[in-house]
Parts: C-alpha cells; structure tokens; sequence
DNA sequence: TGCTGATCATCAGTATACTGATTAACTACC
DNA sequence: GGTAGTTAATCAGTATACTGATGATCAGCA
C-alpha cells in the first residue's frame, strides 16, 4: 500500500464526499433542502410509523447521539412530529406529517438520479456487482460500527 | 429502488463510518489518537515537502476550509510545521518534524490492518475488484465534488 | 417492595465537511 | 505602473458523527 489513494478507506471517504455533494444538488434542484441522512430517517419513519429514536438510529446504522439533532431539523422543518410515548415514558415516538409526506414524494426523483449520478462510472453489470460487494462488506463489518444497523425482528417490513 | 438498504449512497455512508471506527480502534490500540484525515495529510506532506495547505487539498481531495483544522490540529500534536512562504506570503508551508515522521511509521501498520479490517467480508478476488470499481466510479464523479482530487502535473511524485 | 442493571434521550466536547463571505497577496494585461 | 481578476487562508454558520457522562425511566428479580 504506496499510496493513500490505494487505500479503501480513503477511496470510500471520496466517494461518499461526491454522493453528499451529487445529493444535495439534486434535491436542491427540486426545490427542497434536505440532507442525505435526513432523507434516510424521513423514509424509515414513514416504513415504522410511532417508532423511537433508538430504534430508529438501529435500524439506518446511526448514532444515537447523531439523530437527536437529525430528529430536531426534521421537525423544525414541519416534516415529523415528536412526542412522548404512552407506554414508555423515556422514548420519544416520531410520525410523519403530511407535508413530510409531500416532500418524500416529490424528492424521490431528485434522489434516484443522485444514486445513478454518482456511480455513473460505473456499468450496468459493474453497479450491480459494486453494490454486492459494497453489502457484503458493510454486513460483515457491521458490528465494528459503533452505530451498527439493527434490524427489529418483530417488524412485519422487516420480512423478506 | 425500494429500500434505503438498497441505495449505494447509504451503503456508502455506512462502510465510510465502520472504516473510520476499525482506523481509531487500531491507531489508538498502537498507542496514537490519530483520524484518518490527519493520517492522510500527514502521508502526504511526507511525500510533498513544503507544500502548500490549499495544494495539499487538492492532492487529497479535501475541502480548502476543512484542511485548516485538520493542519492547526497535527501542528499542535507537534507531527506538522506551517510557516509564511517566502515566495508567495499568502501561502503557508507545511513540513513534517521528526516526531511527526516518527508517528506515522509507528502508524502504518495499524493502519493497513484497519484496511484490512473493513473489507475483512471480502475475499481476496473482492478486494481487488472492489477496489477497481471505487477508484472508478470516484474518478469518473470526481468533479460533482467542492473537494476534488487534484494531482500536481509538474510533480515527479505524481509519475506513474 | 425495593434494588440492580439496562435503556432512552440528552448534554458537553471534539473533529470532519460544507457554503458563503472577507482579507491579503499575487498575476496578467492594458 | 495601475487595475482587474484570481488565489491562499481564514471566519461565521450549519450539519453530520463520535466519546463519555448524566438523568429519567423501565424491567427483572430477590
């Protein structure tokens, strides 16, 4: 290993660089301002309506710390709502709103063209065997992330 | 496009922050309190003495305004010292001091072992056709980046 | 019931990353 | 030689991410 850039982290530190900067224009070009992670917890509330945040941080791979303030924006923005659990008075149960709701629908688009945008290196055949490689690895190094993913196994969307 | 799980921008986010946990978990274990982007500007005024800061941004694919911390950081751990160019005042100098160079060869092997580490799912034939893919997809998005990598051409380090 | 350990959320502190602006200094061109 | 455009560095502000700590609450168990 010469090089720095022979090196896998600091390739994959670029290339999740470009998929932040290829996100945030393209949803801007849509009329919104929402960032990469918080479009990832705007869909996991909409798959798991009423869940927690630590749950929540489980089930994208975040930090627990981290989504407090994600959480916060989102409900800033009119986009989520935040209120004490009835059964479990520590956690806090998040839902959709409808204008979250709107938003989603119309920021899709913009993210399917930064997903394509920032592997458009790559072929067809070649983006396919990326993102093969690219699970494997992130599923058998989960666990060294202090913010691993963790599935719900009682979760009906959770079924394959 | 289903799923967040299936999106190579999340994918991504995910195996960048599991690389940046197994770096610190190895760095600290060999005794050092390094990130992975003080290791990478550290290597690389290594090779480049007496550059520059925005240069150096450039060779590692920073942010111009990120660099500066990172710098004030590595001066202050004594690894980096930064002065006024004689021949452009507005630039300021970078140079690794002994104890900088000392550190980063105590370093290296942890730091090959966190490579190994985070693609540790991966087999031997992955690795290298990952590694292949990545260097592809970040070369050919490299411009959608505010913090493209920019080689020096009249740079006899830069020769392939 | 009362205790212990675990869990949810938050806070303080540090380190990337980015946008947009400003200051100082350099370069090119008239 | 003066001016316009460019560049190096920095600053203010925002948003991830992490560590380690704390307070509130819950669950299990003697």
């Amino acid at each position: 290993m010469k090089d720095i850039n022979d090196m896998p982290g600091h390739l994959v530190r670029r290339l999740q660089q470009i998929a932040v900067a290829v996100f945030h224009a393209q949803v801007e070009s849509a009329g919104f301002d929402l960032t990469p992670v918080q479009y990832a917890a705007l869909v996991r509330v909409r798959t798991h309506p009423g869940i927690d945040q630590a749950t929540l941080a489980g089930l994208i791979a975040y930090d627990r710390t981290t989504i407090a303030g994600v959480v916060d924006r989102l409900v800033q923005k009119g986009f989520l709502t935040r209120e004490v659990s009835g059964t479990d008075r520590r956690a806090r149960v998040l839902r959709m709103t409808e204008t979250g709701e709107a938003a989603l629908n119309r920021i899709a688009p913009a993210v399917e063209t930064a997903q394509k945008l920032m592997l458009s290196g790559l072929d067809e055949v070649e983006v396919a065997e990326f993102m093969r490689l690219l699970r494997k690895a992130t599923d058998a190094a989960n666990d060294f992330s202090r913010a691993p993913l963790r599935e719900v196994s009682s979760d009906p969307a959770n079924a394959k």
